[in-house]
DNA sequence: TCTGGGGTCCTTGCTCAA
DNA sequence: TCTGTTGAGCAAGGACCC
């Protein structure tokens, strides 16, 4: 099993394109007032810079390094090139995010004539050679060890856990290596005298169900002992699609948050009839100035893909259940999904719907063609996108 | 220091029907 | 008919991941 990390992917997608760069800290991410790090390059880690530290700290930490708004179009077509590269090698990837992938290479060995070291290398070079970016691979029996292994030889390494040395490279390790362990998990553990991996694996999975539910235990109690069977998935379901937004300001008008609704109602409905799939919750997420959030939900009777429906409820959502206040952040998601094509014989009979939907397609279609400015819902007509980039033009 | 955005999974509590 | 149990479905919140 390979784990293929990129290397401070974002970070280095812009050096690559821009080489007067790599010889100074830089860092990808939010830049409005409450933006948080993406990426950042090796040089601006060494001044305490990490990804999701809000920008402004990080301007405080490294002033004088360079700070860019992300362009998430420019890394999927790296990522394209780069998961094209691995299914070259084996066609059994399972992509984690943009920027990393599960490899079984198993096939892969005895066709290619290498060692699981061997493909590691490999997929460096290719990467490299292609892109000229690096990555850190690593090896190992399992899935888990695998990744905790790329993440040990970082940046532009490689590491190989051998089957026999599985004990004693997890058990040296803080309870935070655990894949599920955060900071609240890892609190819980400390409090109670778990800090290594050694310390999980001798615990009884009872009492560990007890600490931390049943689920979570029986997860970190197999890891602990180097067991995890998962396998390589190459084809991905979505279980929900969504966006949501920060405001610069805090907002209370509930007319500016229904139309920042429909906004993300917009986003939410395109990219779900682009990706032919349709979703029978729709959900609101509000967050406050004091950041307590709330979620309310709603499941239709049947599953939709088209903006006005999606609008409509997370709408009635925010007028019956949330309580009025100032809202730092709104969004919508769609959940419930479902393939567009498994239901057409019901919906065919959904009249007004497929009005609206047919409507909808035609606009993407406009959208896809001469912008995102192309085509918009009349009541959000001269609204001022609060964030840069969203509604320009597409280039040609 | 002051906390993004897009997701997944789990737990808990409630309701309803068998 | 009433009561208790169980399981499914739904809703909400929390933790986690990149």
């Amino acid at each position: 099993m390979l784990h293929v990390d990129m290397d401070a992917f974002y970070a280095s997608v812009e050096i690559r394109e821009r080489p007067e760069l790599a010889s100074v800290p830089v860092v990808v991410g939010g830049v409005g007032g409450r933006g948080v790090v993406c990426s950042a390059n090796y040089l601006a880690r060494e001044y305490g810079v990490r990804s999701a530290m809000p920008t402004a700290h990080a301007r405080r930490l490294a002033p004088h390094a360079v700070f860019l708004p992300p362009q998430f179009s420019l890394y999927s077509e790296t990522s394209r090139g780069v998961m094209a590269i691995f299914r070259d090698i084996t066609p059994l990837v399972e992509p984690l995010s943009l920027d990393e992938a599960f490899l079984d290479v198993g096939g892969a060995l005895r066709r290619l004539g290498l060692t699981s070291a061997g493909v590691g290398e490999l997929v460096r070079e290719r990467v490299y050679e292609a892109h000229q970016i690096t990555c850190s691979v690593g090896v190992g029996p399992t899935k888990f060890l695998a990744k905790l292994a790329s993440g040990m030889c970082k940046p532009d390494g490689m590491m190989v856990v051998p089957r026999g040395a599985v004990l004693d490279f997890l058990h040296p390790l803080p309870v935070s290596a655990l894949w599920g362990v955060g900071a609240k998990t890892a609190a819980r553990l400390e409090q109670v005298g778990l800090e290594t991996v050694a310390d999980v694996a001798a615990t009884p999975l009872p009492r560990l169900r007890r600490m931390i539910g049943v689920a979570l235990a029986e997860h970190l109690h197999a890891l602990s002992q180097g067991h995890d069977d998962r396998k390589v998935v190459p084809e991905y379901r979505e279980k929900s699609v969504g966006a949501e937004e920060t405001f610069e300001v805090d907002h209370y008008d509930r007319s500016l948050l229904r139309r920042e609704l429909l906004r993300l109602a917009e986003r939410s409905a395109g990219s779900l009839r682009a990706k032919g799939l349709r979703g029978r919750t729709v959900s609101i997420k509000v967050r406050f100035s004091d950041f307590t959030t709330i979620t309310r939900s709603r499941t239709l009777s049947v599953p939709t893909d088209v903006t006005q429906e999606v609008y409509r409820t997370a709408a009635e959502l925010l007028e019956t259940q949330v309580p009025e206040g100032a809202v730092r952040l709104i969004g919508v998601r769609v959940e419930q999904l479902i393939e567009s094509d498994a239901d057409g014989e019901q919906l065919m009979f959904d009249a007004p719907e497929r009005g609206w939907r047919e409507a909808e397609q035609a606009a993407d279609q406009a959208r896809s063609r001469f912008g995102n400015l192309a085509i918009r819902p009349a009541s959000l007509l001269g609204a001022t996108p609060e964030r840069s980039g969203e509604f320009e033009p597409k280039p040609e």
